[in-house]
DNA sequence: TATTTATGGTTTGTAATACAAACCAGTTTG
DNA sequence: CAAACTGGTTTGTATTACAAACCATAAATA
């Protein structure tokens, strides 16, 4: 069984918000913008702000910060890697809570 | 996707730690004692005993305190509230994450 | 038997973290 | 030009994970 292997999971994975955020990222085909996470998951803006940066500095993630006509508009991607650790993630779990007794 | 399923999952089991206590205990036929929680997990005394307490507030555990000879011994049992809660989170992280794009 | 050492934990203090509230820069509206 | 809205960031606070210190009793040693 070894559930240390849940040490091999990246650690900001291991939040209710943060693994919700990845989980709409990493199905997302184009980038998702900050106000309409906010709106999917109803957190207030600093909340969802600190949580970005978290996976931003995991290298989760990746933020594009543009100009929409004179409005900014702050998006994000899932890269490579995060789409990898949220894999890891899930089969990491599988097979610790489905090891055999 | 909904990955606001993830609300349904209970909080005390977003933690590294006490998933693993709970891998460990979900599938001990036996009540599992303190000592080797903390061998297995390698975590300090203190720690252990705070994450069980709190697992034991959520219902997920049972204490088991008696008298072994002379010294006093500690263990605990997985309820079924927590087998349960344990199936609830994988099959929740589990649809999360596997949703279909 | 007096003293140390081991056992089995709990309580306490501290650093990190999640969160909401306050704030800020710019833009649109009245 | 003032008031209100947009799109976020920074700041303060309550909660939490963790290790260290502690405590009570038991066993070993001198």
């Amino acid at each position: 069984m070894t559930s240390t292997d849940l040490l091999n999971v990246h650690p900001v994975l291991f939040d209710r918000v943060r693994l919700s955020i990845m989980a709409h990222l990493s199905f997302a085909e184009a980038a998702v913008d900050f106000n309409s996470l906010l709106q999917s998951l109803e957190l207030t803006k600093g909340n969802l702000s600190t949580h970005m940066k978290k996976l931003e500095d995991g290298g989760l993630v990746k933020i594009d910060k543009r100009f929409i006509g004179r409005k900014p508009r702050t998006s994000y991607r899932c890269t490579k890697k995060g789409k990898k650790e949220v894999q890891n993630y899930l089969t990491t779990i599988e097979s610790v809570l489905k090891a055999s007794a």
